[in-house]
DNA sequence: GGCAGCGTATGATTCAAATCATACGTAGTC
DNA sequence: GACTACGTATGATTTGAATCATACGCTGCC
């Protein structure tokens, strides 16, 4: 149920499972390449050392993401990989990759939008990141997540999660979210979050 | 000069400019794709409008930078492209770039290696965000940005822009330098920052 | 030459989010 | 049942970056 849905059949059962103990190193910067991966379970980070032995971490990955899509076109990787946590990850491995995006141009494509759509939604969360109010920052989280029906946003996850993702403590998301419901702009159900028409329907186009 | 190197030949022929006037519609969100867009000069933003009338600014495109990637793999666009300041935008279209990744490969592998690249950087950019501190957060910019030297960054554009471009007002950027090179640990010469080796070889590995 | 605009720089003050603290409910465990 | 762990929640206090203000040098322009 996690393959990613934009590999092909073929890619599909090539992927290759290993479990990493806490601390465990998955690949080395100055390593070559063998592919990307999926987490399947735990956190992995990526990151670098400096001559001192400083750890500069890149990106912190959790279940559902991939790592190292970019190693498809290097002959190396750039920085190291390593569990932040017990983890299971799976390799896919970077020649039935290339191979099925030569063989197949759906397959490729599929990769193309995949990243494509990555980069649109990194993008938008940078964006935000931009915003310093809590709340302003929260309003834009709230409305590029908006249901199909375009009045609320489901809740996935935890709200420290969410809180997390935005950047704030808990502290901050949980009194911001209080204060907007009591000033009437959002409504808090079970497991979604509702625009209220009075703050974002008011003045009708 | 400013063709995006991921392009083939026969596609970046078919590159068609376009010039825009502050406040115009590059597209609307809804309408037909066409392709993609490279930014030659001025900003571009890509925007949602909600029900009430107000806008989100999904990302602000500035010269160089390419928009809608996806749209290549979808019928119509998921949001509006403003011209923020008057623009000279250039078009690849949809059914050349498609077409040239049927037909080459290399082509489609160029696009890939270069949008899983844009994932990699806008990853860190995200990771760097996290960091509350301004001058952790300068030393992550630093770090990360490493010439091939692994002692000095090269410093693009303004302080000013790479303050906005960190999340902090250009004040808190110059007093935090300012600060870091009292304290030693940075040297600011002529268009680059050189990192101590008191502060970052000390405990030589 | 004088002037406007802008990047750089720093001081003074404000303010909002981080931090620290505490509490409650629920799920899981022994 | 008692205990732990964790998400949720809110109060009190601190802090560091934002904001407001001012200044200086350089470039381009009339």
């Amino acid at each position: 149920m996690s393959d990613p849905d934009w590999l092909g059949e073929v890619v599909r059962t090539a992927g290759v499972e290993r479990a990493l103990d806490a601390g465990e190193t998955l690949f080395r910067q100055g390593g070559r390449t063998v592919g990307l991966y999926e987490i399947l379970s735990g956190k992995v980070r990526l990151a670098r050392v400096d001559r001192s032995g400083r750890e500069t971490v890149l990106y912190s990955a959790a279940a559902g993401e991939t790592i190292a899509e970019a190693s498809l076109f290097s002959p190396t990787y750039h920085c190291d990989a390593i569990a932040t946590t017990n983890a299971v990850v799976r390799l896919y491995p970077k020649a039935a990759l290339l191979a099925a995006f030569r063989r197949n141009p759906k397959a490729a494509e599929a990769f193309m939008a995949m990243l494509a759509r990555q980069v649109m939604s990194l993008r938008t969360r940078l964006e935000r990141r931009n915003i310093h109010s809590a709340r302003e920052r929260i309003r834009h989280f709230l409305v590029t997540n908006l249901d199909p029906d375009g009045r609320s946003v489901r809740i996935r996850g935890t709200l420290k999660d969410i809180a997390a993702g935005l950047g704030l403590t808990h502290e901050a998301f949980y009194r911001t979210l209080a204060k907007m419901q009591r000033d009437g702009e959002i409504d808090r159900l079970e497991g979604k979050i509702q625009l209220l028409s009075a703050a974002y329907d008011s003045d009708h186009t």
